[in-house]
DNA sequence: AAACGCGCCTGCGGGC
DNA sequence: TGCCCGCAGGCGCGTT
């Protein structure tokens, strides 16, 4: 579900309810996720530890803890974290629980369970294997029309999966790649080296624009995606694309298309955007 | 190297 | 009613 702007969203409202919150207990109830957790490696770097700040790696939160310790969580499709009263209930998949100041919670949440949690050592946090083969942000300059240019030269993929690929850019999931191939007017199967400089220029723009746009309106929920409150998000109304199967195109009125690509559902546009 | 496909999980909606 | 199938915001791994 959740890809950068989404994640962001929920950075966002945690970060200011969280900083200087202490971790007192960690309770995990379910510790199969994407991978098992380890409750060692939990006592060890989170718990009893001041919560220093959250950051973002691509689709990862980074929690940063006093005295060292860090915590690296992803969302997968269907994680939820958020805060929760002393008076919580436990639902149905809530496999975490971090017991907080005035017994307050912070709750993971995640269905499916392809979402993950890690506690280590900050000295490590380039060198952890999740993150250390990412791409660049693509909110950053580092990302840019010549970057994609370069890398993407010699290369037979689609440009839908290249920039979904978090080697080459971070962040860009099934929901916005479809999004911003749209805005520059690029069709999804054009292989990444067909794609030259004006048109790299374009969707590198594109991109930035839709991850900004959509971290603005507190991101997209389809069904599953809450930010820290609990709350829904709002761009999935702003969504020209993305499950809007034999519907208008939003500019054109020709009926929008549903391929396949990657065993993943891509939307376009046939006629306003091309190969 | 690069580029596919598969598998990990649960839940929901549609067709029969 | 119930069963089966396809589908869902991700991503690592194994195989060519």
């Amino acid at each position: 579900m959740p890809e950068l702007p989404e994640v962001e969203t929920v950075r966002c409202t945690l970060e200011p309810e969280l900083r200087g919150e202490t971790i007192h207990a960690v309770n995990i109830r379910e510790p199969r996720l994407r991978w098992r957790l380890e409750p060692l490696r939990f006592e060890k770097w989170i718990a009893n530890r001041t919560i220093l700040n959250i950051a973002r790696r691509g689709k990862y939160l980074v929690f940063e803890m006093e005295n060292s310790g860090a915590m690296l969580i992803h969302l997968g499709m269907t994680g939820v974290l958020s805060l929760a009263k002393r008076s919580h209930e436990v639902q149905t998949h809530d496999h975490v629980i971090f017991e907080l100041n005035k017994g307050r919670k912070l709750v993971f949440n995640d269905v499916r369970r392809f979402g993950s949690i890690d506690a280590f050592c900050i000295d490590n946090l380039h060198e952890h294997p999740r993150l250390k083969h990412l791409g660049p942000e693509p909110l950053e300059k580092e990302f840019n029309g010549d970057y994609l240019y370069e890398r993407s030269r010699g290369m037979k993929l689609s440009i839908k999966n290249f920039v979904m690929d978090s080697r080459r850019v971070v962040g860009v999931g099934n929901i916005y790649a479809a999004e911003a191939l749209f805005r520059a007017g690029i069709h999804p199967k054009t292989p990444a080296r067909r794609v030259g400089r004006n048109r790299c220029n374009l969707l590198v723009e594109a991109i930035k624009q839709i991850l900004s746009a959509a971290i603005d309106k507190g991101g997209t929920t389809i069904s599953d995606f809450r930010n820290g409150y609990g709350e829904a998000g709002y761009f999935s109304q702003s969504l020209s694309v993305y499950g809007r199967e034999g519907e208008p195109c939003v500019r054109c009125s020709s009926s929008v298309r549903r391929i396949v690509q990657g065993g993943r559902s891509t939307f376009y546009c046939a006629k306003c955007q091309r190969g």
